[in-house]
DNA sequence: GAGTGGTCTAGACCACGGT
DNA sequence: CCGTGGTCTAGACCACTCC
């Protein structure tokens, strides 16, 4: 109703709607054209605000069908992936670094199927281990696709962690992340000094670029690691 | 430079020249005023363009100081989170509920500490399993304020899960989510049908409405379970 | 076919915050 | 202070899709 609705307001006031169930799961709005009739703005004022509560979840649009109160809301939950040296550091520590393998060999089959490149191209498999004040914080296992980064071949991965120098020198296109939990591994437990089957945090992360697969890698974290909405 | 430059058109182009390190990481780009003379389109459109991407964690933007690549763009993933119904039943598989447990008791500690609220206040205590084809699938541990949400005291949980009821019920304004990997606890294991100590995927979720606490909700599922980006 | 959202424009005013 | 992004407007055309 005030004059000068901002975008923000009419969310507001559109959640406060759906919430008094003046418009139920379900129902539909009005149509942009009468909600800036209604609340005395210009019909992108009522746009912007309706595009982000259905980016949110809470409603469903469609041409011609109008929009509606989806019937119960998408639950969202967005997490940051901080790069690991930066999560150290910022909270005081000291980052370390180690390589533990390095070898460059033909793609095994899972990896090929679960990652849509030819059974038995080359890639660069590396281990890592990184630490936080000398304690073993994250191991990393990382497969890179030689045929879409020939130049990974002759990096040298015992300065830096192979997440680092990809950010740096590579683009990609496409991201999937997946988070899990997984017993720990007779090689995962070692680097991470605890005992062989302890719960840990896995993070899967593949990227591609155009169509092209990247890199595949997997992520343990030590005990008591958890991943957390908002930055 | 295509007359007819969309919104998704010049994010594309930043993209592109991100990428070819014509604007390199930490360096800034040229005004909306002389990006939309360059594309050949209002400012409007380059804004849109422009918000979105730093929406998406690519760019930087502040008043006066103007827009600029960030060094390491953000790596953000979204994880839709299904009501467990919704989940199971969309894989073609049969849901089951049980409600294990049901007290009324004062916030324990470590609650009231967690989730900002009176120490003592009564809080409903709920213990559910959720299943896939008659097999353990999710357990749940749930902590209602019944302050917030004094209709819960009366609810009947035995037939209806409290997710599915507060969903319907409960409005609530802000969530927090987190991830984790725990070892199995007995009384998990037990509904589970895992051994003690086994690797168990942990979610927890608070919700509050308008900074009262709603409810702190602790799921535990079956192993193999994964979190995956996009929907 | 027609109604709805999706987008674009040209212009304007405002708020923040770096210099 | 004053340049930059943040937002709003009034109008227009378009694209999708339901009827």
């Amino acid at each position: 109703m005030p004059a000068h609705a901002g975008y923000q307001q009419i969310k507001t006031q559109v959640l406060m709607r759906i919430r008094d169930d003046i418009w139920p799961p379900g129902s539909f709005l009005p149509t942009e054209v009468d909600l800036a009739d209604m609340f005395g703005c210009a019909r992108a004022t009522v746009n912007r605000a309706l595009r982000e509560l259905a980016e949110e979840g809470v409603l469903d649009r469609r041409r011609k069908a109008g929009t509606r109160v989806r019937l119960s809301p998408l639950r969202k939950a967005e997490f940051v992936i901080p790069l690991i040296r930066e999560e150290i550091e910022a909270s005081g520590s000291t980052y370390g670094y180690v390589l533990v393998s390095r070898d460059v060999t033909p793609a095994p089959g899972w990896l090929a199927a679960a990652f849509g490149i030819p059974l038995g191209a080359e890639v660069l498999h590396l281990r890592c281990l990184h630490l936080c004040d000398e304690d073993p914080f994250q191991v990393e296992e990382r497969w890179i696709n030689l045929d879409t980064v020939p130049s990974a071949r002759s990096a040298d991965f015992r300065a830096m962690g192979p997440n680092e120098w990809l950010v740096r020198e590579v683009p990609f296109t496409d991201v999937e992340v997946s988070f899990g939990a997984v017993a720990a591994s007779e090689e995962v437990a070692a680097l991470l000094a605890v005992t062989k089957g302890a719960a840990v945090f896995e993070v899967e992360r593949k990227t591609w670029l155009e169509g092209q697969a990247v890199t595949l890698a997997r992520m343990w974290f030590r005990p008591g690691y958890r991943m957390t909405t908002g930055q």
